[in-house]
DNA sequence: GTTGATTCCGAAAGCGCTTTCGATCTAGCG
DNA sequence: CGCTAGATCGAAAGCGCTTTCGGAATCAAC
């Protein structure tokens, strides 16, 4: 099979390469005439321009990369799912690339980013789930690649953002609880040198002193993302002498295993210990019992984030792209007013 | 900053940029003296090789793409995101990229595949989900793409393909249903221009005659995979003069609406009508209650299907890799023994 | 000291496209 | 009818890399 390309259909039309070129561009100084015969013999052939060759001339890569999280299954996490589906979505639609990036260890991390800046091959890239202090953002900035972070790192005054206020929705959250009787509020947190680990940790202990609650360091416990790291850690705390009413944690899958861990202890989660998720998971509505958790508004995430992208690609000021979304309340099943003793 | 090109390494060295070009991929003309030296100056100003100019000028793409099933959300479903896992991190350790491909529409989808093919983008494409006759299929083998299909269309015999045997679960889960007492065993499935869902169809019809059952028309329901879905099968199931004991779920998903319904009217699942549902999905392990469900062996399909697919892009014969994974049952709470009447 | 084989490297072509520059041709105008 | 300004296109350079080919230098052997 003759592979067409732009020699081959200027030798179709018996005209130059370049013109041909500038035809199928839609450049001005091309006769409508000569432009349509090159579309349609383009078209008759099957022209398709190779990509390769269009960004080695152009220097423009057309495509973005979406660096994973590193060192741990983050894609099956339905946030990074979304994301990558409308970032996808929003791609096609501009024809450029969605590349998907792994760093096969945090170490080759760097070494990662490093090529995807300098090897051409993306015009912008996005990350999530940033640590406080984030390598990855600072060779970016280094690298003066285009690229948004889905989250925040501790200093993120000097890039594009866009992030959901856990800290608020923490404090918030405590306060719903508060609301509802509970005193002794249990927190199970992710890892604090993620960020948002951080974060939903302070709004946690800003709604305990708002709500002119008790810290009490027994019935806080920072642990992986699992629901087996959930569960271990509420049943921990259901065996204290003085248990909590009501478990808030940084992510609904803990919350699975909370529900669980208290199910297994002859309680019933929403009536004798009420638990509070956190990223408003479909998968909650099935739960035993459904979870409440704490939801980002509407998901287009994804579209939101590439647009931002696109319009930093296009030279806009990436500080004018800091987006901060508010979680809201999604109410199920799960938590409760406190149980009179 | 002075992009670091082959030729200012040339420069830098006093040698021939095709000698630079030769010592960095270690061509054996070279002398181990220069080589090193290369490399050492290479590392010092941090040079990475543009890889669009590599790309061109080897013809060689470096790159595999997934074609996203075309028009649903299907991206946040945990198969997909296991397989972009796994083969991202395959293709990680070769330094090929991963791009992830949405077709705008059905329409375009063909438009897609021909331009994935024709632009030199990649060296191979994996599709999932095929249906019964599918064009994607058909447009890759006209191209001449490598690639392999996660799952089978109709006429199998003469591509690439990795798949779990859907038809042999369904028969084999029948029988396991029978054993328990189960005379009316119901069947929620996927559409069936799905290939996947007809031969779950298959195998479920083929199960209900090897253990003398009768198939009934009212207590099978094609409908989409999701949850509300299969609680609306389920719901008008339940509601039947004479409803099923057991209910067969084409995928988990629709198993949550399913053990939802049942809760719903007042049943409890896996006691007064058992499900199973299809998938292995982990969040079946917090459901109400626990879904029992088939799973596929052990899933490291991504990484698999990687090396089917390199295999094949270094000559392998596609006809050499069709591999077919059983699945088996992970026993959990929602099936039980038929009660008495 | 010549020959032949090796080793090592430089030169140059080429991958398929874009883009600039200038040549040609036509039209418009005095 | 001559001249200039547009309109249109051809020619060629260049993007940054790979790879072939041949030449120079080295070495061994006669």
């Amino acid at each position: 099979m003759q592979r067409v390309s732009l020699k081959f259909l200027a030798k179709e039309l018996g005209i130059a390469e370049g013109t041909v070129s500038r035809a199928l561009n839609d450049y001005p100084d091309i006769s409508k005439a000569t432009r349509e015969r090159v579309k349609e013999v383009a078209k008759k052939f099957n022209y398709k321009a190779n990509q390769n060759a269009r960004r080695l001339a152009t220097g423009v890569a057309e495509a973005v990369a979406y660096l994973m999280p590193p060192n741990t299954h983050a894609i099956s996490e339905p946030f990074v799912s979304q994301l990558l589906e409308g970032l996808g979505s929003s791609l096609a639609k501009r024809g450029w690339d969605l590349l998907v990036v792994q760093a096969s260890s945090p170490e080759t991390e760097a070494e990662t980013v490093e090529k995807l800046s300098s090897s051409g091959r993306v015009s912008g890239v996005v990350i999530s789930r940033p640590y406080k202090e984030d390598r990855r953002i600072e060779l970016l900035k280094k690298y003066n690649v285009p690229f948004i972070v889905h989250g925040r790192s501790v200093n993120s005054e000097d890039y594009a953002w866009y992030d959901v206020d856990g800290e608020k929705a923490f404090h918030d959250g405590v306060g719903i609880l508060a609301e509802l009787g509970h005193q002794r509020i249990a927190f199970i947190g992710a890892p604090t040198d993620y960020n948002f680990g951080q974060m939903r940790l302070d709004g946690y202990q800003r709604g305990l002193a708002t709500n002119n609650l008790i810290v009490d360091e027994a019935i806080i416990k920072i642990v992986d993302m699992s629901d087996a790291a959930g569960a271990m850690a509420t049943a921990k705390m259901l065996a204290l002498p003085h248990p909590p009413t009501a478990i808030f944690c940084a992510t609904d899958t803990q919350a699975f295993g909370a529900l669980a861990a208290i199910r297994e202890r002859g309680l019933t989660p929403g009536i004798e210990v009420s638990v509070l998720g956190y990223d408003g998971l479909d998968f909650g509505k099935h739960t035993n019992p459904p979870l409440t958790t704490m939801a980002q508004q509407q998901s287009r995430s994804g579209e939101e984030i590439c647009d931002m992208l696109l319009a930093i690609i296009d030279g806009g000021n990436p500080l004018d792209y800091q987006e901060l979304r508010r979680a809201i309340l999604v109410r199920r099943m799960s938590v409760g007013p406190v149980r009179p003793q």
